[in-house]
DNA sequence: GTCTATAGCTTGATAGAC
DNA sequence: GTCTATCAAGCTATAGAC
């Protein structure tokens, strides 16, 4: 994207521009390089550990921004349903309305023995844990919450990847709205 | 050495397996010329095209073996949701009761200007329009079994993402054994 | 239809000047 | 903190023997 250097505060947002739109083993140096504008020794710099250490610096950017920007209504107060629309609306942004893929899908592939693999597995069970707070604050049974929660990251998921590969983003979109529900409207569904 | 189906079919499971695990990126000849015991240049016998080539019979062979394996129920007679009921018993198979990433999924990553790309938007679409047909069949009206397949696609994507990334594969069974409500009950949801 | 050998390019990573 | 230059290893793809 640029081909000026980067500024520090932007370097992580396009590396991971890269390795959300290839994953770990595609997002090559070159890329890499076209992307933030700098060399491979600069790259180098930046992350001594190379491309390995570039893919976990990317995982924690996006964990601090998921935390910062997307889950933070969760802590607040109000009643549990107004929360989770607003992650629900921050989520739809946080994935450009369904045309972002999600980097802890990107990520995923690959050899399944590494620090990067064991970190996304992290991220995925902090997601499931707050979805389930809220529904359990909501008034579901802790096994119930737990469930819900794995069904919203099932259809976050899901829809993303969808969007990606139908390029339809409405059922993201609708997936996003039904969010609330999902998790704290009480009963069997 | 002779040249039977049966060994046809072989290879093509084994480039599956490299294309399912790595993506289309990640699948190099090297890797594919490991799990498939042939030499590049017989690789470049079977698949003129090279690694374009592949991916794309690969994708051709899973959509075959979806429609041959899996969805067949879909189109003999019962209950629609019989029918559905073992299209899910079939796809916990296909996918390894959890533990198989979805080719759909994971080629669709990179260039998004490809053949393979568009091959991979059709596959999606022939999968929306099988559910969707099932749905109306057990009497949902059009646009709610459009809606309804859509649903049924995005939990079977999700849930097998999140069994790769987390190692557990109880949702996915959990999201298996959902599916035929999903697809054909009646009503609001 | 398989193989060996190899071309030509790209990869991840490093050295050292400025 | 960036650059150019470079390395060995990897990559996709091809040529030609058998």
């Amino acid at each position: 994207m640029p081909r000026t250097p980067t500024e520090d505060s932007q370097l992580l947002e396009h590396l991971s521009e890269v390795f959300r739109e290839h994953g770990y083993e595609g997002a090559s140096l070159s890329l890499i390089s076209d992307a933030t504008g700098l060399g491979r020794a600069s790259l180098y710099h930046h992350f001594p550990g190379g491309k390995a250490e570039m893919a976990l610096a990317v995982l924690r950017h996006i964990d601090g921004r998921l935390a910062s920007e997307v889950l933070s209504p969760l802590s607040q107060t109000g009643k549990p349903e107004t929360r989770v629309r607003k992650v629900a609306e921050r989520l739809t942004d946080f994935y450009m309305r369904g045309t972002f893929s999600c980097l802890l899908d990107t990520l995923s592939l690959g050899d399944p023995n590494t620090e990067l693999r064991a970190a996304v597995k992290a991220s995925f069970e902090g997601l499931l844990e707050a979805f389930a707070k809220v529904s359990r604050e909501a008034g579901l049974a802790p096994s119930q919450a737990k469930r819900r929660a794995a069904d919203a990251v099932i259809r976050i998921q899901g829809s993303v990847v969808m969007a990606r590969a139908t390029g339809d983003t409405k059922p993201f979109l609708r997936t996003m709205k039904g969010l609330p529900q999902l998790l704290t409207s009480r009963g069997d569904r």
